[in-house]
DNA sequence: ATGGTGAGAGAAAGCGTTTTCTCAACCCTA
DNA sequence: TAGGGTTGAGAAAACGCTTTCTCTCACCAT
């Protein structure tokens, strides 16, 4: 199986192959192939004739390498199978696709410890990157914000002036949404947490307790929960053992499993317990009844990530850093308080 | 703002600054970092020391160019937004990133016209591609696969024997789907198609074809529907034109949105016309009723796939092609034919 | 002593580009 | 007709690595 000599060959054609066959140097082709005008036009049509005839394009790889770009975006997300973060990794690959940018993803799965290595690993394959790593300690984040430069935090305050940020402003959709359920004559309310040691988590803790300082007609109790379906619908007892007529899951997936155990138990939702959702996925207005939530815009919030990204990349100063207010969206699963 | 000579300077460190430091040359630096055995203890230890004070590691790019391979898999998919294909996305990403490789992801919007070049696009910067391409026409895939390998096909046919592929069988899944509302009492159904030009769709049609020839006291409908909620959503019209008690959907998503309107309407589901979906994405069972559906373990389906990338990777023959038949789980939106 | 061996380390080539540098030829003007 | 300015194209350096090639030196057996 030696290498015969077989007059054509599968390798892709490199400049050089173009160049002998147009009978022209190396500078050339790249001229003409990067659309330099000081090239005579008989030499350049031989070039293109050349370079087509070959299926010539240039290696990336090369050009990156020499141009000291790669056209390339790094994404961290802490797990790729919810929907809050897919729809922010969508608004970014459609923004960046637009740009002729390509995008690559990683994974974290929730693994604070992994972020890091992660974040850094892949940065260095791209021109910038998107972090969305909730979880990591903020000393952790300021230290490798500067290492990961031109970046975007996105999800949470990086807590740096040098540093664009998109997230969504957790602590007054909370509080929205607290006074939401108040409205509706609810006084005894319980908070179904997020990860505890997440930056959004923390955001709505402090919503909650600003809540029950400036109202003490309430009472709101917090008790363990989690990021998805699962959590939610094992938490549906401690819920239950609290007698709140109100549960506010840290976001749509927990609620809905939470409505899921709820509705199993013979708890009616709304009538004898409301609930409430985090994010408004695409998912939250199909539930029964549809879930209240309080919307994040998440793609748009991924397509001001990737403006942002695309502004540092061009040497320009971003936008002003975004904190979308959630809006709260009252559907079916919240309703009156029942009467005492 | 001249580039002033500061002792310090923020450029990434390369070996050739490591070298210098350990003041050994490029070539030691090398071997020690990528664990040759033959170089001194003692140099070594220089290397390392030095390495470690500059945060050095080797440049991907550089890395790549000289050692043919980018450690790096494309991925092209129809739509970001599907929970199909992100599940798909998802069981790729993890076994991918375990043994050290990098994603690179495109979404194709569904633009059957953009999917070639973006995928030759891609692929040249990646070692490997998984392609998911379900609106592209087989000869123009057939054309573009030899220049994208190694490739693996997901969630089609590509009609041939040298492109691994992983993809669910879709017209068993949909045959066992028309028994079950067969098995109901259904004899009037309706399918809401997908994309007309969709292999995947083509499939289902097939089943249905033969199905209704070996029946002959079934009638089917076909009317048009498409891949998401809305499609769904605004088919409830010819849907219920047509008078059929079961409908079977495209997919999970189109039979929600379908399902959503119907129950608008005040037709009750399943009491009046029953309701399939096709590919039990998590929210299927959150529905209200639960999702009759066909299960395709999309997670698992990206798995495999990079499995076999993997093995090609490696110059070794993949495992045989995977089919996967989709497992009918009944729940709620189906039910019996009501009495004529 | 001496030629052979083998280990360890540096020099240099090569990966496929872009871009600066250099040079030759041409045209224009004095 | 000589000199200066364009214009166009090739040679070569650079990007940051890996790896082959080459050399030196120490060690061992003869």
């Amino acid at each position: 199986m030696g290498k015969a000599k077989t007059g054509v060959d599968r390798r892709t054609p490199t400049i050089a192959d173009v160049a002998a066959r147009a009978e022209v140097s190396l500078s050339t082709v790249s001229r003409v192939m990067n659309g330099s005008t000081t090239v005579d036009a008989a030499l350049a049509e031989r070039v293109r004739e050349a370079a087509l005839a070959l299926g010539y394009s240039a290696s990336p790889l090369a050009r990156s390498l020499v141009l000291g770009k790669t056209q390339t975006l790094a994404v961290v997300v802490p797990d790729l199978g919810n929907p809050t973060f897919q729809g922010a990794l969508r608004g970014l690959s459609d923004g960046a696709s637009e740009k002729g940018y390509h995008v690559l993803v990683a994974d974290s799965h929730e693994r604070a410890a992994d972020e890091r290595e992660l974040a850094i690993e892949a940065r260095r394959r791209c021109d910038g990157i998107v972090l969305c790593a909730p979880r990591m300690p903020a000393e952790e984040l300021d230290e490798i914000l500067p290492l990961l430069a031109p970046v975007v935090v996105i999800n949470r305050d990086p807590g740096r002036a040098d540093v664009p940020s998109v997230f969504a402003d957790y602590r007054s959709g909370l509080t929205q949404m607290l006074q939401h359920v108040y409205d509706l004559g609810h006084r005894h309310l319980v908070y179904l947490e997020g990860s505890e040691n997440a930056a959004s988590n923390r955001n709505r803790l402090a919503a909650i307790h600003e809540f029950g300082a400036t109202h003490d007609d309430v009472r709101i109790d917090v008790v363990p929960g989690g990021v998805g379906f699962e959590d939610g619908y094992s938490a549906a007892q401690s819920v239950v053992g609290t007698g709140a007529t109100a549960a506010i899951a840290f976001n749509d997936l927990a609620a809905m499993g939470l409505l899921n155990a709820l509705t199993e138990q013979g708890v009616r939702v709304p009538q004898d317990v409301s609930i409430t959702g985090f994010d408004d996925i695409p998912f939250a207005r199909y539930t029964t009844p549809p879930l209240t939530t309080a919307a994040v815009p998440v793609e748009e919030l991924g397509a001001q990530a990737w403006e942002r990204v695309w502004a540092l990349l061009n040497g320009r100063t971003p936008a002003y850093n975004l904190s979308f207010g959630p809006l709260v969206v009252a559907r079916g699963s919240t309703g009156p308080a029942p009467a005492a």
